[in-house]
DNA sequence: TGTAATTTTTAACATTTGTAAAAAGCTAAT
DNA sequence: ATTAGCTTTTTACAAATGTTAAAAATTACA
């Protein structure tokens, strides 16, 4: 996934914007199990993933907590230090070697400021991310275990190849034992 | 909450890009039980409440599912109307009589493309928005019923004296008798 | 290829949460 | 004050999900 797709794709950028923009990307590596990002931290970048799979979790009392995936074109953020400048609650592994596009914040931020199409492409890149979000939100409100499930083997099938179950069910907000109880049941 | 205060809390704007936007606000009023915005509809405005507590909901297999909250201050949109200009998928209904702020999307649209300080107005808008629901997502994956119940307690004491049980249970993702049973275990 | 390490499934049991229905409490209107 | 309607709590039971531990399957790599 090229980037100048990823930037094209979220809001139409004349030519100019889309150049200034893309200036400001690097392209980066990192090995699978990398932590791009560490809770507690500031982090000064948000990254759009070219190659690879990527998760954002937490630590809670008991254990991990995985919330977020990011396959190639997402984007790879600490909500906290993007929106507000401060400390990631979330830490972001690397569950594949990946190629990433980076970009640092305050750049973007001020690069927001002075063009009219790019803040419209960091609030198309904040809607987005939205929608998403609060769609999940409302999963998690009413629909069983199961449908969480099958709604995921739909929509992401690609997520279940590439990632561990022990992860994917901690994103559907399940043990991993009722994910195999799932699975075993479907088979039937 | 006056507009001004709204605007301005979102995102610092110069004296004429607030003119530009408030101008476009008008104030409206409706009573306790109207109905805002129907699902299947696709929703013209977006709204910010002077006064008022409105919900949003959607219809499940099992009954309402209430999903947000506004309280004074708050945006009232459907995610799908001003995002993508397509139909709502939920319900939003006043829970008290309600003096609304109201402002139409598609002339929203064009101040974001006009003014560059608007724009990032709107930015900051899904941005907070993304905040809350990505922190209400991780909630309902990591914290029990009783931990969802007692954290809105201390952030939003004044959601339970206005709101009813039942939708507040809905909203924790829980059914009303959980609900009960957690007050009642609270009491000893 | 064989072994160790990791991941996934299975089993048994405990706990939480849901459902349905009844009881109790509250509110508003007469 | 009384009634009707609505909300909340309680009860009893059922279903779903969690926990712990062990077994099975898979993967990594020496």
């Amino acid at each position: 996934m090229n980037i100048d797709d990823i930037i094209t794709g979220l809001y139409p950028l004349p030519e100019h914007a889309k150049i200034l923009l893309k200036s400001q990307f690097k392209e980066i590596t990192y090995p699978k199990g990398h932590i791009l990002l560490k809770e507690d931290c500031v982090e000064e970048h948000i990254y759009f993933i070219k190659r690879g799979v990527v998760r954002a979790y937490s630590n809670a009392i008991n254990g991990q907590v995985t919330f977020w995936f990011g396959l190639e074109g997402a984007p790879v953020l600490s909500m906290h230090s993007y929106i507000f400048g401060k400390k990631s609650y979330e830490r972001i592994e690397l569950l594949e070697d990946c190629d990433l596009y980076k970009i640092n914040i305050l750049e973007l931020r001020s690069l927001y400021e002075k063009d009219v199409h790019l803040a419209n492409w960091g609030r198309k890149l904040a809607e987005q991310e939205l929608v998403k979000t609060e769609e999940r939100l409302i999963a998690m409100q009413f629909k069983t275990a199961q449908e969480r499930y099958m709604d995921l083997m739909n929509d992401q099938p690609a997520l279940l190849l590439r990632v561990q179950l022990g992860y994917i069910a901690s994103y559907l907000g399940m043990s991993q034992v009722s994910l195999s109880r799932i699975r075993a049941d479907k088979k039937k």
